[in-house]
DNA sequence: GGTATAGTGGGACTCTGTGGGAGATTGTGG
DNA sequence: CCACAATCTCCCACAGAGTCCCACTATACC
């Protein structure tokens, strides 16, 4: 189960390192292989290569959805962790996320996503303006 | 039950000294271990592992809401008290929540809110004048 | 007044995060 | 089919951040 933020570089390769809590279980899990694309959002997802599996029957099912196909399929990418404990994201992937040298990584659960810095911070801010974020915040009381 | 706010300093590592009077519950509650994330409004949530566990499967059933998950979900870190009685808040909670020096620690029941300072004494003055207020003033009469 | 405990600061070691180089490999053009 | 160029992969290296300790001060309580 992957939980939680970091903030990471992408260098001139387009690569970026996982946090060091994350990579045991990548490493043990699928050993070491990863499956990007990206979301419409904006962000490119990092999924385990099992559940990216899930994913793409779910997005071929949708029908009327061929372009959420052509992307979430589409872009799909596989790999893996280098010695550094490293991933490179695919340069059609990092330009179309518009990812530039810093980055926010997302862990939810199962998958991670990863964001340009500068556009998640907008867009981290916008949200708490959003209505739709009411009924998540009734979640959070307890 | 947690209850009573706190003034607390984030040194420049930082942490923040847990006061006192609730470190023994958190200790033996979840063997010091606790959950950081964020809110909307800009500022830390801290919960309980189960306590926290619960609020992200309340959040995940929102559909629609995905960045809230990202939020919520997504910042959530695992923190531990060290041996002085201190939490480590991860930069990135830090950041969004604009944390500085000063900060005030708000014992909600079961869970905890952290504020900036000086953000808190802004909000803290606008909160009485703002209508939705109206409703839960009445609930403090007898 | 003395003692114990809370609150705070800071040193030092470890490991992560990041950058860059060189060889291998693939793609392109002649 | 060959040559060249660009890219990818693997490796090494260093700086900074994180973690664990220890130490000091102030306060409360005995």
């Amino acid at each position: 189960m992957f939980q939680g933020p970091a903030n990471v570089t992408l260098d001139t390769k387009g690569r970026f390192g996982v946090p060091a809590r994350y990579r045991q279980d990548v490493a043990e899990a699928s050993g070491g292989r990863l499956i990007c694309t990206v979301h419409p959002d904006r962000c490119v997802l990092i999924y385990r290569p099992d559940d990216f599996a899930r994913v793409r029957k779910d997005v071929a099912r949708q029908k009327g959805g061929r372009d959420a196909e052509r992307l979430i399929v589409g872009y799909a990418s596989e790999v893996s962790l280098d010695a550094a404990g490293r991933l490179r994201v695919p340069p059609v992937l990092r330009e179309y996320c518009d990812l530039q040298h810093q980055a926010t990584l997302l862990a939810l659960g199962r998958s991670f996503e990863l964001w340009d810095a500068a556009r998640w911070r907008e867009r981290a801010l916008e949200v708490s303006t959003s209505e739709s974020m009411d009924a998540a915040l009734s979640a959070v009381q307890l």
